[in-house]
DNA sequence: ATGAAAGCGCTAACAG
DNA sequence: CTGTTAGCGCTTTCAT
């Protein structure tokens, strides 16, 4: 190694230096430096993970989608990941992919990573547990491999779900509907489990479940099916874009919101609250999610012994604007005709905020 | 290295069988696989980058951002790095990170990539060229590096911009207000040169610019701000999120959308379909853009003698939805009260479709 | 068509 | 506080 001959030492010295170790002097270190600054010394990852057997990166394997959701877990990961001095590998699991999350999982183990986040799986029918000898973060699901230290971060979906659900019932409607995400994703799954413990517990009536695909053009489609039905006061969309496709198909359908129907999505992604109605969502908190997981997930590697770091839940956040509503007097046994706006019972409390954006 | 040992050959052969080199006997190939198999052999890619000094991985440097259009050219560049055989790293610049894409870099070569992309960068002051000895994709942008290869993409942003001003010009608007982006990006700044220039060729007033963020709420904000304009009949925003904030501020200030006053959003986010109303934007092709870029870039690393290959131009998708509409009649003449509805001349055509999504 | 020897640039383990 | 000796698991180069 040239730096070590330029600075009169030995490479271990320059190691040492490079690498923060305790035990050089100041004058040595300078002249390491200093040596290394002239050759546009730069120390070599691929000799450092073959020699110490660690690559100090982490993989993550995502759904290949700029949703919302999946979008920003990952920009959240990325910048823990940066911050704690790792490097960072991607991969992608294609919906429909034969390989999986399992061939993901694998190209990750093959390119080499100390770590491995699984961000929002979807259930995979062939991906059955492989099991990988380094510690795994999944987010959003159980886990779908077999690691001697699996962590888990971001189950708190079916409680936001809950809230949602809540919501609308103390708002006085008799029940809720539900269009749900498409259920092979953990995360829709979840949703709709929430929902549907909160009607039972509340001995309401459990309408059919509509599912969408996540996109705004499958909650436009539910919507206009959504519309006919008589009963229809209130509705609980798995996500904002769909929310936003079904309320532009109530509205075309002449059913007015939140007057007539209620709805209420979930991300509160950044337009959520200029759309018309400005929309009343759960905010998931993903920067906390990935913050919070990859700090475990890097102890972990870390400090492979020590007891994890015990999980905390974010607090959930009901962002209500002016989608959601009082429920319309007794529409359900005395049906207006649609698109009449019937006179708000007075008894109710006026609808939230119609206009300026709660938040930013 | 305990498979050749249980094949009964060299490490060498093992070597050729995994890297599908020649002149390997079928038999010796079958023993080689087979051994590899029962012990679960995976070679190890940091010895294999040491011995070879490439790594086969590529970098990407994005905005750590969730927007629309960052998030899907990652996207994209992931699922043709995959493709191609190669690893993706990746690394965020924050805005106001002092060391920014310079940093970023730097990082990403630290860590050892066979090539760079750097996607939509921001205009960092202090991220002067620093010369960098792998080829360099950049989308979006002037390169803000030197290398001896440096490749670019996605430029056709001016273009773009130029066909969205034009539409709401050959509607009879007689200007066009723009929303901007913030300058320090590339792709604003190009967004604003086309909107400047088609004005400047048709000899149209040029109204002073405003300009947001790119989040809705900024949007909303310079709607507030555009709305008290007497003059003001068509904007172009630079993308579909500030587009549909300043529709709600305008809405809110009683001026409708596209009666009264027109709005072209930029990128056409999934959403962009469904609010109210449907709206006018620019299609960019983020996939298209990854891809056909990409593909050069891996051209360029694995034949460096040979010529690059050529760059091609997508075709401009403007989609025209319900938020532009005909000027209104002399609207800056003899201006009608605020959120009155003129009667629609009857010479001018009727507004695009007024609900059902343009495309899914 | 296959093998032997050398070495990529670093860190681990131990000496001094 | 600093140096020596090995060797990580592969590819390279040259033999055979």
């Amino acid at each position: 190694m040239d730096v070590a001959r330029i600075a009169g030492v030995s490479q271990k010295t320059v190691s040492r230096v490079f690498n923060d170790e305790p035990y050089v002097s100041a004058d040595v270190r300078r002249r390491v430096l200093d040596a290394a600054e002239q050759l546009g010394y730069r120390r070599n990852n691929a000799a450092r993970a073959l020699a110490s057997g660690r690559t100090r990166s982490i993989g993550v394997v995502t759904l290949g989608t700029a949703l919302y959701g999946p979008a920003s877990l990952l920009m959240g990961v990325e910048k823990v990941v940066r911050d704690t001095g790792y490097a960072l590998r991607v991969v992608n699991t294609v919906e429909g992919d034969p390989a999986g999350i399992a061939g993901a999982v694998n190209s990750l183990l093959d390119q080499g990573v100390d770590g491995i986040v699984v961000s929002e799986p979807i259930d995979e029918p062939g991906s059955i547990s492989r099991s990988v000898d380094v510690p795994v973060l999944v987010i959003g699901a159980p886990s779908p491999v077999l690691s001697p230290t699996v962590l888990s971060a971001g189950d708190g979906a079916d409680l936001m779900a809950r809230t949602a659900t809540e919501h609308l019932l103390d708002l006085g409607h008799v029940t809720v509907h539900h269009l749900a995400g498409p259920q092979r994703w953990f995360a829709a799954r979840d949703r709709l489990a929430g929902w549907r413990a909160v009607l039972t517990e509340r001995g309401r009536h459990l309408p059919p479940v509509v599912e969408g695909d996540w996109s705004a053009a499958s909650g436009y489609r539910a919507g206009r099916e959504l519309a006919r039905l008589p009963d229809l006061t209130a509705v609980f969309a798995a996500n904002d874009d769909m929310a936003i496709g079904l309320i532009r198909a109530l509205t075309e359908a002449g059913l007015r919101v939140p007057q007539d129907v209620s709805v209420v999505g979930f991300d509160d992604i950044p337009v959520a609250a200029y759309v018309t109605p400005p929309l009343t969502t759960v905010r998931q908190p993903f920067d906390a999610v990935a913050q919070e997981g990859l700090k475990r997930l890097v102890h972990v590697i870390e400090n492979p012994d020590d007891d994890p770091l015990p999980a905390s839940q974010p607090p959930v956040d009901l962002v209500v604007r002016a989608s959601t509503g009082p429920a319309p007097a007794r529409r359900h046994e005395n049906p207006a005709p649609r698109g009449t706006a019937p006179a708000p019972p007075d008894h109710t409390p006026a609808p939230a905020d119609g206009g300026a954006p709660a938040h930013d």
